[in-house]
DNA sequence: AAGCAGAGGTAAGGTCTC
DNA sequence: CCAAGAGACCTTACCTCT
């Protein structure tokens, strides 16, 4: 009887965006490039056939013919940078004109979502023939559960993270990096050891040696503000934040974070390997090419909203789900945010009902300072299929507390609203 | 009648992640 | 000077219902 041990792997693709375009443009590689560009037009940072001259394949266009990032205009952020890039100091969320400070003469290309979304797919279904149950984290990663699968247990995880490593590579020419641990935290954490293409396997044993001389900032879920209060704790590394009280930590962060830190400076995280999950809120957003002011601009950005309400709407619809409750972002020139919600008496997919409640909203903030970016948000969703149940039942509390004299006689008239719409 | 506890909703802001 | 877009989740405050 030999005892089986939890073995969770983190799976991340190298360099996704980059890498895709690298299968498309082999002539690139080697060559600082970076995907990005915010605002820009998918075509107008593709390279151009000559004019007079016919289309050319794509893994022909010369190398000469691509934009660069010198010559780029605009306010977008780079999403990956190939690792030749990245050799110039160039990261992900670094704004463009930075990065072309760093490297004017890196190729610069514009995401294809649609690349993305297939070999997104390709490279998770290439994962389930192997191993079933698959946490999806996004684009380019994923958690996966390989203590009951055959072959999980061997060399830690290593064999089995060694075959879908080709696997991937076999579907679709790319490369990732595996961690193989035992919980998703340290798996995660595991997985950044040996990149690209690498694998990493880490026991519990191991968290002295590998774990706790890592800044705190690598544990997934310490972000910038809560390492910047630990540092002014004078706690730089997990190990040093392990030697802590757990109740100094709750003095200091709150009940919730505090015993949260002590848990994950220990290595301890329960959290299963989740499969599937329901959306919890949808949103559109976006930054204007310039500064937009409410009354000097007004045309210009009711437009947008209208716009950005009529996407959500068709977000929704597509998706199947209905909300209750709109809300609007904004963002100023200062880049101080706003947001205000609004939640409504039924579920909606539709723009124009999005757009009055979002409206509603929009009538709470101070309009006195230009506008960077303006968002719509829904929540409280619902499965547009469970629209009517819900509704129906709802109707019938109220009825109830009525009949109870226990709410104010408008919301009666509330009530049969509600009523009028659906029957 | 008044007060309390717990659950759950609503709203605003913030943090973190990819 | 630079800082996208989308989504999850947390905290705090305040209300309402039971």
């Amino acid at each position: 009887m030999t005892t089986r041990l939890r073995r969770i792997a983190h799976l991340d693709m190298d360099a996704f965006f980059a890498s895709i375009e690298l299968l498309r443009y082999p002539q690139l590689k080697g060559l600082p490039v970076v995907i990005g560009g915010g605002r820009r037009k998918a075509d107008d940072a593709l390279p151009r056939a000559q004019p007079g001259q016919p289309a050319r394949e794509s893994r022909f266009v010369p190398v000469a013919d691509f934009p660069l990032l010198k010559d780029y205009v605009g306010r977008g952020v780079i999403t990956t940078a190939t690792y030749a890039a990245r050799q110039f100091g160039i990261g992900s969320a670094m704004g463009m004109m930075r990065a072309a400070r760093l490297c004017p003469q890196a190729i610069v290309l514009p995401v294809d979502f649609e690349e993305v979304r297939k070999y997104s797919r390709l490279f998770k279904s290439a994962i389930t023939e192997i191993a079933p149950l698959l946490e999806d984290r996004g684009v380019d990663e994923v958690y996966i559960d390989l203590t009951d699968v055959p072959g999980g247990q061997r060399a830690g995880g290593r064999v089995l993270a060694r075959l879908i490593q080709k696997a991937i590579f076999g579907a679709t020419g790319l490369t990732c990096s595996v961690g193989v641990a035992p919980n998703k935290l340290l798996a995660k954490m595991a997985s950044e050891f040996n990149k690209p293409n690498g694998i990493s396997i880490v026991y519990e044993a191991d968290l002295p040696t590998h774990i706790w001389p890592l800044k705190c900032r690598k544990i997934n879920g310490i972000g910038p503000k809560a390492d910047e209060k630990l540092a002014r704790l004078g706690i730089q590394t997990i190990g040093e934040l392990a030697a802590q009280d757990r109740a100094f930590l709750v003095a200091h962060f709150g009940k919730s974070t505090g015993a949260w830190l002590h848990e994950v400076a220990w290595g301890r995280d329960e959290r299963p390997v989740v499969t599937e999950s329901e959306p919890v809120s949808m949103s559109r957003e976006t930054t204007f090419e310039r500064d937009l002011h409410a009354v000097r601009d007004k045309a210009a950005l009711s437009a947008i909203f209208t716009d950005l309400c009529n996407k959500l709407g068709e977000d929704l619809s597509t998706k199947g789900y209905a909300a209750k409750t709109i809300g609007i972002k904004l963002r100023y020139d200062d880049f101080k945010i706003a947001t205000r919600d609004q939640t409504g008496q039924t579920f909606t997919a539709d723009g124009s009902t999005i757009r009055l409640l979002a409206g509603q909203c929009l009538k709470r903030v101070s309009l006195d300072k230009k506008l960077r970016l303006l968002g719509v948000r829904a929540s409280g969703l619902v499965k547009a299929a469970d629209v009517a149940e819900l509704q129906n039942s709802q109707q019938k509390r109220l009825l109830r507390q009525c009949t109870q004299g226990l709410i104010a006689i408008e919301n009666v008239a509330v009530a049969g609203v509600i009523g009028g719409q659906l029957f």
